[in-house]
DNA sequence: TGGAATCCTGAGCCAATCACTCATGATTGA
DNA sequence: TCAATCATGAGTGATTGGCTCAGGATTCCA
């Protein structure tokens, strides 16, 4: 019952990327080291969020990601959805239209769903813009 | 972010358990049979079940074991603490007195705070005689 | 035009965890 | 005494997580 660090990871550097006012492309090498983390471990994450359209990369030198968003327009929802695959306690309730033949005499069903709504309203109306201003708090109180 | 298989087979055993009215112990094998799992395993799920005092146990022939408390009394989300160590989606936010330094600047915190609080608001007043009346209601219907 | 800086792609690897199984002992009822 | 049951602990095979490694493709700049 834990996310993966891939998550965190994810994350984190997109609060960091949010908090650039640049427009410029900022290298992922320079991201994981402000993060502390593994450069070539988040390269594979960024594929994932580029490919699911939350940021947008500039090949070459000078290169670099971008958010392809507004932060505020980033719902962590959806972040975390990518990022896991998806975000449910259960198999059976991850995709809307289950194949699991015993559905209507299901005695956990009803516990998977509820978590899994749940969890979705917690953090459905939560942005990315949001979360970063912590980092910017911690940024300019010191 | 996949619940394990012993919360599935520990909710299923316990609320067929619930649905006998009989106080006598129900052995191990034959809620096995009945819900299809192994019983060795289930084995291990139950020992866990009764060190957290959610069932009692009878020892010797005509043995098996007991809900401890009333369907009524036993809430979902103490056993899937139980059955699952915890229901925390990060480690960091486990217990309630947590060691990692960065709280007070990390930016992910919340989020996980605040699905770890929903998932509790989810099912904290389920109960088990509520999950287990669907499987009546199955015995019942055909 | 030739690097150097970047992203891109795919394979591989090690440790941990999961979902069990196996073997054996202890307790009790008939 | 014997059979039925729980109790305990070790072992195992497959999967997953969290990376690393190796090399290629694209772009900028001197
Ligand atoms: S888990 Fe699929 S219907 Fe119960
Ligand atoms: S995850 Fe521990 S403080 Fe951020």
């Amino acid at each position: 019952m834990r996310l993966s660090a891939r998550s965190e990871y994810g994350l984190r550097a997109l609060a960091a990327l949010a908090g650039r006012e640049a427009a410029e492309p900022v290298p992922l090498r320079e991201l994981a080291h402000t993060e502390g983390l593994s450069e070539q471990f988040l390269e594979q994450i960024f594929m994932e969020l580029r490919k699911a359209g939350f940021v947008s990369s500039t090949r070459g030198a000078h290169g670099g990601y971008t958010l392809a968003r507004r932060p505020e327009e980033i719902l962590i929802f959806d972040l975390l959805e990518t990022l896991e695959g998806d975000l449910a306690p259960y198999e059976c309730v991850a995709t809307d239209q289950p194949e699991c033949v015993q559905v209507p005499f299901c005695v956990t069903r009803q516990v998977w769903l509820k978590l899994r709504e749940s969890m979705q309203q917690a953090i459905g109306t939560m942005t990315l813009a949001e979360i970063a201003s912590t980092r910017t708090w911690e940024t300019v109180s010191r």
